[in-house]
DNA sequence: GGCATTGAACTGACCGGTCAGTTCAAAAAG
DNA sequence: CTTTTTGAACTGACCGGTCAGTTCAATGCC
């Protein structure tokens, strides 16, 4: 069964050293021998708990991502039912974007890593899934539209991958390159460029 | 010799064959077997034109990478010299990505796909080459905030980091969900976004 | 012009090694 | 007794890199 406990405790084994596997060393240099011994488990237990290496990867990409629309929804829901504006809920959703990959950097890596590539077989898996992730702020942006509180000239789509982009990439550089700056310190950066109050002094 | 026409010509050939194989597919599950046969080459010549196929990487990005830098440079200079604003900079350099990412689709997918990766041979080639490209527009925020045009509170790297994530998400999103759309129609919604008029009315 | 020489450039069959996936008997867990 | 895990053995495909041999444009010579 899906819900045996004692299953579901080694396929997180599995999904946490995939992910990080992965993102190291992308899907195709990392080896199922691999995955196994990081996740202290035998190679046979792998094909026991998987149909194959590409439905481990499927899963997790299920998994990880199934999480971050959750938690992005939840701040977006919350920031709203304590009486803040879109805008507010924009900002809650940027705080919990980079909440998320300061939690699971790994996936964040992994996700981005893989999302546009062609010609892959879980392409389609990951199309699905960053709608998942995309729409949620589609939401916000086109409620604040149609409330006033956002010009409506703005593209919603384009707006909201533009957003996405910006957390995505600055989480990442962060992660990389400077990593002892805290969550706090790098969401006020980008709250000041998602307010508008780059221009004028 | 490096120079020579023919030799020129034959490496041409396989960074574009190798450029459109690893986007698709990822640097790994690309077989050096595959890209000599896309570049019409036999696999030999291959390995008689770069060291391994490591090395033919490589290359490909600091090839890639340079037309960028210099691209977005051009761009800023050419604002500037035309008695343009630092503004107006950023928005002239904004359109040289999106007009870079619509040139080279498959070379920025790749750059994004294997930036962030730990452990990889060529991690440390890719950070010089990333710096190469953010400086650009860390020197021209840098620049806006001396004069006063941008406000001092910002955080020169970050917001370099999240300009750059902002186009290049955005811009990949457009080629992969609405490649139907013009160069302009995508220009103007993240100019939008730069000149922080998206809230308001 | 015709002919020989040179060597950079290219070829493709081949090799040693790796890896995904399969199988299974036996043990452990509950 | 059933479910789950183990771990080792095996297979067949695939892949990076090598190398002895071939091609051919350029050069020099008569």
């Amino acid at each position: 069964m899906d819900t045996s406990p004692r299953r579901r405790a080694t396929r997180t084994k599995l999904y946490e050293a995939a992910v990080t596997l992965i993102a190291e060393k992308g899907f195709s240099s990392t080896t199922v021998d691999e995955i196994a011994e990081r996740a202290g488990v035998a190679k046979g237990t792998v094909y026991y708990n998987f149909a194959s290496k590409n439905e481990l990867f499927e899963e997790l990409l299920r998994h990880g991502v199934g999480m971050l629309a959750q938690s992005l929804q939840q701040a977006a829901d919350t920031a709203l039912a304590d009486n803040g504006t879109r805008v507010d809920a924009l900002d809650s959703m940027i705080r919990a974007g980079l909440e998320f990959i300061d939690r699971y950097p790994a996936f964040t890596q992994l996700y981005v890593a893989e999302l546009w590539r062609t010609n892959r077989a879980w392409q389609s898996t990951l199309r699905t899934l960053r709608r998942q992730v995309v729409t949620v702020v589609e939401d916000v942006l086109r409620d604040a539209v149609a409330t006033g509180e956002l010009n409506d000239e703005i593209d919603v789509q384009l707006t909201a991958s533009a957003l996405v982009g910006m957390v995505l990439v600055a989480a990442l550089d962060w992660q990389a390159f400077q990593p002892e700056r805290s969550v706090d310190d790098i969401h006020a950066a980008l709250s000041l460029l998602l307010q508008g109050r780059v221009s004028g002094s």
